[in-house]
RNA sequence: GGAGAGAUGCCGGAGUGGUUUAACGGGGCGGUCUCGAAAACCGUUGUGCGCUUACGCGUACCGGGGGUUCGAAUCCCCCUCUCUCCGCCA
């Protein structure tokens, strides 16, 4: 969320720049502002008797003690009197604070100056593109049809096993999976990236903090006999790591990465675009994940778009990369780029990492801070993180690109960590 | 699942109703001494909110929430988490 002082002190701003998200936030910030007006008067009213209260409690503890009854019971009706008034003052307080908070967490963050207008995907900006798109002959299957083909993939059985949208790899498929995991992991390792391995659920403060609730409540599957999240992105526990913590200027810039299976209810999105792995329910995902500096959180944006970049170079994958107009870019983000890589048979570009810099707008909710060496005030640090990379639609395209009579090519870079070049 | 113990500041740890404005120790930071360092000594030490040009002042915070009281770290209730023992178990 936005931190209200930042909105009270750049109220057009904030309006202005919102539009570019297609958000009309004028009432809205308006109502914010008069509210917190409100805040401070109330507890300005508040603050002066309970100072009053805390006086006159001091001086009981003397009169006690000085064996003087009645200015005792004069001083305890003053004071019965006035934290009845403190109370009532307290009550409102909590009312506008808790009203605020609703209004505050509606606040869509504010997009980078690069960021154009646009209503949906199709305005997206293509700022690079590399590789060449293959040409498969005509017999080309489309990688759901591979999978079964060559015994690596049934979703069939998972479907059995679980439900739709749970997949099985087998044989090939599955040293395959494991495979992509190690190598992205160890890229990230090699670029300075700290491993994380951390729990697959997550408990509802985590949720808050990296905003999936309440909002996007009914994307994560939700165990409630323990109310407990399953995560739908490592995102979750590694920035969770620090929620309330204050870190030193001096520790930036913080990098770590994870590999985790990820879980996603998907809830409403059916349809087009589904078919086999290009949308499930269980997925494996390294994320990185940064915290920086605010001076430099562009400069480590670059660097992870980079690091995804040499990531599709290194697996030979045809990709273009797409910074997201207004109308696509998340609720949270400030600036994000997609990775879409071509998966051939399907023909279609299917998005296979997302870098964004929420600068401090996760961290305001995380209350993660830091202070400049040296001093005193702390300020919130910009977070930062994607997918480098999420492998269902990976996969997809190197089945589909990779085919050939003889069986599917493993790209050169993988195959020390496969130990076979082809499935077939 | 059963029984018990506990949660205090950066860390350890005292505190069971009123100079707690949280003792004491460690750590960190600053200083004195020194060519420099160590030791010693002196000082200092958190977060949020509000007020203030500023120096500061007020207020809240002892796991979380509520209650009792003129006054709560301290007493009561609920919740969460941790530890120990027993049971079950990879």
């Amino acid at each position: 969320m936005l931190n209200i002082k930042f909105i009270r002190e750049n109220r057009d701003l904030v309006i202005e720049r919102l539009k570019i998200k297609n958000f009309d936030a004028k009432e809205i910030i308006n109502e914010i502002i008069r509210l917190d007006d409100l805040r401070k008067q109330t507890q300005a009213e508040q603050d002066k008797l309970q100072s009053e209260i805390n006086t006159i409690s001091k001086k009981i503890g003397q009169l006690f003690k000085e064996g003087k009854t009645k200015e005792v019971d004069i001083s305890k009706e003053r004071s019965l009197f006035l934290k009845e008034e403190v109370k009532q003052l307290h009550k409102s307080m909590q009312d506008l604070e808790k009203k605020l908070n609703d209004l505050l967490i509606q606040v869509p963050n504010i997009p980078h100056e690069s960021v154009t207008p646009g209503k949906g995907e199709n305005e997206n900006i293509e700022i690079r593109k590399w590789g060449k798109i293959p040409e498969l002959n005509s017999g080309a299957l489309p990688h759901w049809e591979l999978g079964k083909k060559y015994d690596i993939l049934d979703f069939d059985l998972g479907n059995k096993l679980t439900g739709a949208g749970f997949p099985v790899f087998m044989n090939k498929g599955a040293k395959l999976q494991r495979s992509l995991i190690q190598f992205f992991l160890d890229e990230a390792v090699n670029a300075g990236y700290k491993e994380i391995l951390p729990p697959l659920m997550v408990n509802e403060d985590s949720g808050f903090g990296t905003g999936q609730l309440p909002d996007k409540e009914g994307q994560m599957y939700h165990i409630p006999s323990d109310n407990l999240y399953l995560i739908p992105t490592s995102e979750v526990p590694v920035t969770n790591i620090y929620r309330d913590v204050i870190l030193n200027a001096t520790d930036f810039p913080v990098k770590n990465t994870s590999f985790t299976p990820c879980f996603r209810r998907e809830a409403g999105s059916y349809g087009k675009d589904v078919r086999g792995l290009n949308r499930v329910h269980q997925f494996d995902k390294v994320e990185i994940v940064q915290i920086q500096h605010p001076d430099h959180s562009y400069n480590t944006l670059d660097e992870m778009v980079d690091h995804v970049e040499s990531l599709l170079i290194k697996l030979e994958l045809p990709f273009r990369i797409m910074r997201l107009c207004g109308g696509d870019i998340s609720f949270a983000s400030a600036l994000t780029y997609d990775f879409e890589v071509y998966a051939a048979a399907q023909k279609k570009w299917l998005e296979v990492s997302s870098v964004s810099n929420f600068e401090a707008f996760q961290a305001n909710r995380l209350k993660l801070r830091f202070k400049e060496s040296g001093g005193k005030k702390t300020q919130p640090a910009h977070t930062l993180n994607g997918s480098a990379l999420a492998l269902p639609r990976i996969v997809a395209a190197i089945l589909e690109n990779n085919q050939t009579p003889e069986g599917i090519l493993i790209p050169q870079i993988l195959t020390d960590y496969t130990g076979f070049n082809i499935i077939c």
